[in-house]
DNA sequence: TCGATATGTTCTCTTTTAGTTCACCTTTTG
DNA sequence: CAAAAGGTGAACTAAAAGAGAACATATCGA
């Protein structure tokens, strides 16, 4: 999952994180890894968020997060979660907050998130490090729900924007025409529209530098369809 | 996540609150921190609240409240639910203030729906026919907000699609390059980026179909600015 | 209701620190 | 060998930070 000096920057980027609460800046980093340029620190940030570990703020100085830690020692971060997830992540898990207790609100509910997807190119499939993030009962769909956070611009022509927080209502079916969150090969989750040809399936970009991609039915899995989205501006 | 200084003032902050279970003045904080001018303390905070480590009511005095502290936390985040907001939902702030540092307190908010706003060739002025809408406190700007429908796809290039719910933050002043809501001449509102240029005022759309309109400042009023956007699919 | 006081907000300037991008080269690895 | 991962340096852009002043807003007592 990591090279080796993504998982160096990233074990010192937790350290500092925990040590002081200070996220190191790339000149730091680029020290620590003994480095003399800072540009490879950029490159292999921009590597730990395409993967998932790390998160950050665009253009903000010593903005970075930490979202997980490769599997082997999560003992370092005394903190939450990790759900293994190999092989059967499944996006549905059926669950989502009925709120017994705690009065909930008027109408709303609190449902998972789980995770970033990658619009571009697609990247691994959805993860875990569930959080719950609160929406009115208007915005959900008639199943269960989840949201993911966009990443990428593949589908800005639709007004879906990278950092967008999307709604997903989750089910294997979709119609021509829906976005949707393809799993391709049980590996790479997208979000795509979706298009039956024939045989195949399209998963239909809405960029033009981005490609309509085909695949045989069978490769193709529906895990979701968009019902909803929400986005702040800072 | 922070830098040097931002830490340090949660740092103080927290402590303050803590100890006495009073807010700091932004003077305070300035001498904490050995500067000499409490504008510097502005920007701290306006980088802590985006950052999500505090909270904050817009003009009030010493009304800061701590959401989380870096990583040093834990029990933060996922544990409790729902604080289901006493009754009232005050459309400015459902509540805040006593609780013990740190609470979570996701509830929700009814904003009032102030009707529907072209973006395109500019409308009306703001209407009545005020529905309310519920957001979750998290979408929330600081100040009061309400929401308008968009009618049209002059804003299309941002992600802001006809049909669009925003989220305006009251307010009458802006900073270049925010979307704002604007009132030209007493009577037409519109949705356009902002951009001062001299004596004038630029409202940029955001679709090369459209131009830009320059206005004398003293034509154009501020109403509010985007904080928000939620859509839904059917 | 007026006004004093305490606080918070903006604005403009300046300096420093930090992040981004690019072109090009080197090492590692399948 | 070719591709991917790493490494370097420089130019460029943007954000953080400090200062000082003017202005806006609450709060509270006379």
């Amino acid at each position: 999952m990591l090279t080796a000096k993504q998982h160096q920057l990233l074990q010192f980027i937790n350290q500092r994180l925990t040590d002081s609460g200070v996220s190191p800046s790339f000149d730091e980093m680029k020290d620590a890894l003994g480095l003399k340029s800072k540009s490879g620190v950029h490159r292999l940030i921009n590597a730990l968020e395409e993967r998932g570990f790390i998160r950050r703020m665009a253009n903000r100085a010593r903005a970075l997060e930490i979202v997980k830690l490769p599997e082997a020692q999560g003992a370092a971060s005394a903190s939450t979660i990790q759900v293994a997830s190999t092989s059967a992540n499944n996006v549905v898990e059926g669950n989502f907050g009925k709120a017994p207790a705690a009065a909930p609100a008027n109408d709303m509910v609190s449902i998972p998130m789980h995770g970033r997807i990658a619009a571009g190119t697609p990247i691994e499939a959805l993860e875990n490090s569930d959080s719950m993030i609160d929406i009115p009962v208007s915005m959900m769909g008639r199943g269960a729900c989840y949201a993911l956070e966009i990443s990428g611009d593949s589908m800005i022509e639709l007004g879906i924007m990278d950092g967008d927080t999307v709604l997903i209502e989750s089910g294997n079916t979709a119609r021509n025409g829906e976005v949707v969150v393809a799993l391709v090969d049980s590996e790479e989750a997208t979000l795509k529209t979706l298009q039956r040809n024939g045989q195949n399936i399209d998963l239909i970009p809405a960029n033009k530098d981005y490609q309509t991609q085909s695949y045989q039915a069978g490769r193709v899995q529906i895990q979701g369809r968009l019902v909803g989205l929400m986005r702040q501006y800072h």
